[in-house]
DNA sequence: GAAATTTACATAGCGCGCAATTAGATTGCG
DNA sequence: CGCAATCTAATTGCGCGCTATGTAAATTTC
């Protein structure tokens, strides 16, 4: 007789895995309005603060990387948001930059966080500890790969 | 002059986001060795709990429908760790039935709940009130979609 | 007890997310 | 200068995760 492994409802990462995609589904009415997929609109809520960045940067701000944003951004680029340009200074990088319709978008993507605070019931406090916690998980996995 | 988008990095869901991928991240080195990708494990785990099961009940506990759960298992049974197979009292369900392989993967399984502790560098009793907040914020926003 | 509805699972298509590989540009060093 | 090492982005392949649709079996309705 050995030991049990742990029930998955009693894991935090499960709790974490779980909560990510009730995220998601959440979002994903409100997105439907701006025919943003949620990884779309976290790239534009990035845009919007800094435009003219490049793939490097935008995907070191998401912790993602070129094989998952590559494609996004293309998509992005086929539905007239944003604009895909070599840097002619150093040719290796892909500057990002919006369109006049990408920066456009801002305006009525600025109703989705309100929405959003209001389904998760959290206190301004309370949803700010949570991210807080859930930000120094984050670092700490991330520091103790391998 | 407008009102801006909050920074991403000021956003719960984004932390939450985030620190899915990197428990995933962080979860690889170890599931490598038994050739499982998360949500492969994840299936397991509830398996080596509550053997035989239906594909729904399965979903049910994972918060996953059959379409994502289906060809997952497809491959746990290609890999003959999991056989499934059609309830013949209610022939519109499948059953999940652990195979002598699968269990016995159990014993290999218990070293990565512990690794996974070390690596988050929560106490116990720290893990514990941020999973249950987690798992409070995942039923609210359920409960909220429209 | 036949028709309508519901339920459970499978399938197809799309968009991530990641690892591995490739291609091209730049930097570094003799 | 020349050539290797490094850096950056794109590409490819696979496994989720979801939506929509299909199909067959069970249940409900009358």
């Amino acid at each position: 007789m050995s030991e049990a492994p742990p029930s998955v409802d009693q894991m935090l990462c499960f709790a974490v895995y779980a909560a990510g995609h009730a995220f998601t589904r959440f979002y994903k009415p409100r997105l439907d309005a701006l025919e943003l997929t949620y990884p779309q609109y976290l790239a534009m809520l990035v845009l919007w603060e800094s435009d003219d960045i490049t793939v490097k940067a935008l995907g070191a701000r998401l912790f993602l990387d070129s094989g998952t944003i590559t494609p996004l951004l293309k998509r992005l680029e086929a539905r007239g948001l944003v604009l895909r340009q070599r840097d002619s200074v150093d040719e290796r990088q892909v500057r990002i930059r919006l369109t006049p319709e990408g920066r456009a978008m801002r305006d009525r993507a600025l109703a989705i966080p309100l929405a959003v605070a209001k389904g998760t019931g959290l206190t301004l406090e309370g949803g700010e500890a949570l991210r807080r916690e859930l930000l120094a998980l984050r670092e700490r996995l991330d520091a103790a790969l391998d």
